[in-house]
DNA sequence: TGATATACTGTATTTAATTACAGTATTCAA
DNA sequence: TTGAATACTGTAATTAAATACAGTATATCA
């Protein structure tokens, strides 16, 4: 189901439509779309429309008015938050490997900032109620108040800590008894608090 | 923000568009509204068009084609459950009393089926990672494999608890060993199911 | 070095889809 | 008991918007 890579101008168009259909709720005309991409000719539209068609982005119904369809989103849509699988620790700060999916929340519940869904592996915050193979939803932020649940990056690794405050060190503690807190004033490579667990989704049916 | 109730012939037509804007990303054609509404004059689905619009169901953009953008939706779009606050016991089957607020989860979590979110009280399921205040989500099923996490009606009072098999007989069997398990071959009145816990929803943030 | 894709300008034509007009039949509240 | 809202049928006129055609310029790949 790999599709083929678009051109920027091609991305832009379809970031255009799909920002009509998100607050509008309705496909933009060859006009709107040309206003909104500063082209003066309907014919430069329609060709990065009959580009993006070939590369299974849309589809359209030839004749008909406003009549397209999206198959292929480029755009996160508002609420739509990545899973990641793998976290990167080198430039830009938080690079998303491989994406696994998408979780939809209804921004009510999300609040302001950009978010992402981790998968978690291993049982150091069971005490909490997280269990491994439960999606933790963090808020990137890259400092936080003691007591939160915090993602971390240790080296290589990512993991899911309670911050602590120990007289004027930070620790990132896990809920389990059996895991030894680790300071955030370590040698390097120094521990970095990606971002704070605002929520947490568990998958009763898929989960293996 | 209470807004004029419909017709029936009104709600018809209000979840016909937003049908197609869910399975296609567009708005419909008079034409294609007529059919699907079994009416063979345009006039008659342009006087239900400007009924939604005068009662702020819809906004239309005069002469511009397919330029409908809905105000307020009749339907639960796809992935949308609704959490609810309280759980009648009486006819219909699962009344949805009221409705606190919306959970938006996409479909390939959810799967099939009809969901509904619930808030859950107390600690009987703390065993089992479930914890007062988290959101269980519920596909609504009369019947369920023993070992499954249910959400069940006990009189008037609606509980989370586990399905379990010993010999012959069902029982609803709390995590927390603190509480006794419940035969569902119970006298009246007898207990019954209301549907599969299929995920889990904790907000970190707005918990009280 | 010629073919093919991208990225446009500009004008003319066509048609999908809305709008307009003229009616009919019920229901319901003032 | 009449006036206003709902709920339509049916035809004709209009226009918003897609399509078609004829170009230009640049980049890339084989």
């Amino acid at each position: 189901m790999s599709s083929l890579a678009l051109t920027a101008r091609q991305e832009r168009l379809l970031r255009v439509i799909e920002a009509s259909i998100e607050k509008k709720g309705y496909v933009p005309t060859l006009q709107e779309m040309a206003l909104a991409m500063s082209i003066s000719s309907l014919q430069g539209v329609k060709d990065h429309l009959t580009a993006l068609e070939r590369k299974g982005y849309i589809r359209r119904s030839p004749g008909r008015r406003r009549a397209i369809e999206i198959l292929q989103r480029v755009a996160h849509p508002e609420g739509n938050i990545p899973i990641i699988g793998r976290v990167a620790a080198g430039r830009p700060l938080l690079a998303i490997e491989n994406q696994e999916g998408m979780l939809n929340l209804s921004s009510e519940f999300l609040g302001a900032g950009t978010h992402f869904a981790l998968r978690v592996q291993g049982d150091s915050m069971i005490e909490a109620g997280i269990q491994e193979g439960d999606y933790v939803i963090v808020r990137k932020k890259e400092a936080a108040d003691p007591g939160a649940i915090v993602v971390a990056l240790l080296g290589q690794e990512v993991t899911v800590k309670r911050l602590r405050k120990k007289g004027k060190v930070l620790l990132l503690e896990a809920a389990n008894p059996a895991y030894a807190p680790i300071p955030l004033t370590q040698p390097a490579p120094s521990p970095r608090i990606l971002g704070t667990v605002v929520g947490l989704y568990r998958d009763f049916e898929k989960k293996r």
